[in-house]
DNA sequence: AATGAATGAGGATTCATTCAT
DNA sequence: AATGAATGAATCCTCATTCAT
């Protein structure tokens, strides 16, 4: 993956996200990588196969980011914090580029679709492997992991939705922040032995 | 709204949902309407204005639905329970609809929006409005009814989208839904008083 | 075949000897036709078939101008002279129009192959004929008609491949002609009984 | 004309040859001659010219080639059984390509048309002149040497393409090529003084 | 009111050609 | 001399929308 290969990547995904698929011009995304219209096809066999490309490069992109900030913290809450908070990035500015991907998967290749699934296992696992690391610490009650990791996501993007429609709407975005903390206080304090 | 307005707002939910919005042609719509293709627009102005139409249509068509539902049960349990099922149906079947809707939102009239970030608040509240009734007829624990209804709608929601991944993915979906079952009631006993 | 439908055939005719295949512009053939680029797309599914379509069309045209103007004639050899007339009139003003379908034979459907290819076969078979009838008719020697038949196709063809050559190279057409109609004579004279 | 030049000629006629000109890629030429893309401008100015220079190259090798092989042969008959023999091949394995030449003729440089027109002609007089050659040893009646000339090449012609038209349609190619042989004794036969 | 034939704006894609290396 | 990465002109085709009937 060379420069301009990640180059196309980036303005693909920056152009994608602001004007959905059909809207998204090849021509505006070359302008925006900084090149001619013919050389996308250089890297890239079709705007289909651009943004497969692109889906897979931010869900790897994503994981990698969130495998190294987990590192960095040496006790499960903080590790489920790590997560609550790359969650509330990726849904309060990149929930358009979702919805995308959710309403094209049905015409996407079954490589993308089965990378998608995974990813939504691999998200939870990741969750729930943190919390019975936090059990086996003692930190945590002998709880079903398996349950509260999906009890845990889904209160959170919850929180993190209404935050990002509250922005949406105008409304004081720090409220809506507060409720995705305490959400995650009453569910890490629900869950604390 | 006459017949062949609700005929073509109908065809247009089911187009919509089968193609995505740029895949579906307004001639697929009337034919599936019944009616010619120019018919359409004695209706609607647009394509925009016919899928920012159906949208409401079908908002408000699903608290029709949920509101006579919720009424003919008695208790805040089975009421949940409703608007569990509810939602489980409209996951599985019309998942890529609301990516869709979602993904098209920001190109969307304020109208729409307005009616979308609302619909989330709406649904909200009749969750917390179900739970306070059962905290106040002694069934539920003294619980924060605002935030309960905000993690019980998120955990739903999450393991309806886990069973939906899973039947796209070709896995056992009794599995998948049992999931939800489980979570329910991990749920409702969690405030049970 | 309503009115334009032919419209649009008779102006491919154009574009397309004029212009070759893919110098033909779809939108310079609606020009022609005095109709809007999209409505050629309401009469052919696609350029190729619209080629096609126009190949067939002027082939049947050809047979029908033959057969009728045959039919004209009594005696064998002045049919075969209108054969001549034609097999010239086309020579000179379509030549390369018959080049440009041979070299794209090869890309064609199986129908328009299985066309051209019965076609030569049928104007062999049409020249058979009636030289048969010329025999029959004691106006001819006992002669192979089949076999005749190819080298009187053969050499007005070749004839005409001639004079167009020298119209192109600007020579004085009337001595080319002149050879056709030489060719004609010492043919027939070898034949007459 | 160095090896890297007729390389790039060779693999051109290949590639125009199977695909057709718009359809023959330069990149594809390239590969075929085992050098790179940009190469073929060092020794080509354009598409077009390599076009036509490969066409006046075949034209040249091919009268090597029938020449070269006429002087092998002693007697008038078998000089223009050699002919028959080349016109053959060319017709059978080359047609698309003659075709090709013959569309693409119009938009063609002035040298090349003449260069066209000039071959037909050098053609029919080495036919010619080798029916004066079986006049003059006796071998031929005393006929119209041009006249015959013509007839002659276009009833070869005309047995050609029929014995292609049948390979074409998967008919038995040896009764085809029987025919051509046919004629050549008929054609023969009738001059033999 | 209902229709569908006609339209043309608009964009993905291809590939001959260039030119820096 | 040889290369191939980069380019953008050029065109087929789609389909929302119009409007005469």
């Amino acid at each position: 993956m060379n420069d301009k290969h990640l180059k196309i990547l980036m303005a693909a995904k920056d152009v994608f996200e602001e004007e959905g698929y059909h809207e998204a011009k090849i021509s505006e995304i070359a302008k925006r990588a900084g090149i001619g219209k013919g050389t996308v096809y250089e890297y890239f066999t079709s705007k289909q196969s651009l943004f497969e490309e692109m889906v897979i490069f931010l869900i790897d992109m994503g994981f990698d980011t969130i495998d190294s900030q987990i590192k960095e913290q040496d006790n499960a809450i903080d590790k489920l914090k790590v997560i609550v908070e790359i969650e509330k990035e990726i849904s309060l500015n990149h929930g358009k580029l979702f919805g995308l991907i959710l309403a094209r998967l049905s015409s996407a290749s079954e490589t993308l679709k089965t990378k998608f699934y995974d990813t939504r296992e691999r998200e939870l696992k990741t969750i729930e492997d943190i919390i019975s690391e936090g059990v086996q610490a003692g930190l945590f009650k002998d709880i079903n992991t398996k349950y509260f990791a999906l009890i845990f996501k889904g209160a959170i993007s919850q929180a993190h939705m209404n935050a990002s429609c509250n922005v949406a709407k105008g409304t004081e975005i720090k409220e809506a922040l507060h409720i995705s903390n305490e959400i995650f206080e009453i569910l890490i304090d629900s869950i604390k032995s």
